[in-house]
DNA sequence: GTTGAAGTAGACAGATTTGTCTCATTTTTC
DNA sequence: GAAAAATGAGACAAATCTGTCTACTTCAAC
């Protein structure tokens, strides 16, 4: 198939631009490591740029997918579905090819550039920040986009800081964050334990 | 000055990397924009890595001191402190030349490769961990260490936030949950000790 | 078998990158 | 003022980057 190419080149470079940067990544490196040639990239693919939208809308939906899955496979109660986003995303963290959110990397790399590429990270994070309302909606929090929001922002440093400094300390620190933070919205303090 | 040229030429360096990324910004266009010959910038830095490096250690420094006044500066009372760091947060954030954290930005493009610059950015969070931790400490928190790394964990999802998406929406959201938690744990010591 | 699509390998062009080096000019120092 | 150091401007080399193009191979459909 035609499209199993281009999926294998897609997940190639995405995990380069992972690890190495955007423009750290050379067409070059992503040809040798996928075993495709050159022609059969600018096949698919009109240029870099065009590539690496394409690698992060992919992305996008996929890992939102499995991260939405896994989080409401891991409980079936709202409350503590909450929770397992930090349980979840500390499996994340311990993945080989962990080397944080490509989508804030991205960012990084383009501040002052091109829009596309700053707008698909925007619409992941604006996705991802949605599921977690959503959760804490269903949680019966008094005020879900509060305490969603305020869940979002306590992962996306969670992920910040896996990837600069400690996975362990990161996702312990969240888990306890969290915790408070939803009690403190469900109006019960946390007691010692 | 030997000295006044050079940290010219690092300050327009740390912009210019801010803004288009590490890889992104060529030697040519920093020697450009800062009005600099290529022989002056080899005279100071051996190579473009080392640029890069004396670059994050001087704002290290630099950046951090600035933060901790402004800060001190905003309260004399530890705990109002604790708080004032989303003040002080969002005034960075509203600066023209804010593209996000640039160890965070580093730590992005060089996952993969040089040691020294992933070090670099390591200690600083570390540093402005401790520098919460510490504020912490001073307005009596039980367990000063796990609210200091909340509110680190906080701060770093703002900046974040701040970058991808929504500067005021961060600094309200980071605001409330660093209120929460800090509530949360000085009112802990009231009932268990 | 024939045909045609799709892929590989890689030469090639043109631009860009880092880093060196020369020459003329400016600035500092004595 | 004269000597010495620093700097500007930029040519240059070597490597690398993106993107195009040609020639050869593979493979499936009929």
């Amino acid at each position: 198939m035609a499209s199993r190419r281009r999926e294998h080149l897609m997940q190639v470079a995405r995990e380069l631009f992972a690890q190495f940067g955007f423009h750290g990544t050379g067409i070059d490196r992503i040809l040798s490591t996928a075993g495709v040639s050159k022609k059969t990239l600018y096949k698919h693919f009109r240029s870099k740029d065009e590539l690496i939208l394409a690698v992060l809308k992919q992305y996008d939906g996929e890992f939102r997918n499995h991260f939405m899955r896994s989080v409401e496979a891991a409980s079936s109660d709202p409350k503590e579905r909450l929770l397992a986003i930090f349980d979840v995303a500390k499996a994340w963290f311990d993945e080989p090819g962990f080397f944080g959110c490509i989508f804030i990397n991205a960012v990084g790399e383009f501040s002052g550039e091109d829009t596309q590429i700053r707008a698909a990270c925007r619409d992941y994070k604006q996705q991802a920040r949605a599921f977690i309302v959503e959760l804490a909606k269903k949680a019966n929090a008094p005020d879900p986009t509060m305490l969603g929001d305020q869940l979002a922002l306590v992962l996306e440093g969670a992920i910040v800081t896996a990837q600069v400094s400690d996975k362990e300390h990161a996702v312990r620190t969240a888990k306890w964050a969290a915790k408070a933070l939803i009690e403190n919205a469900l109006n019960e303090r946390v007691r010692c334990a």
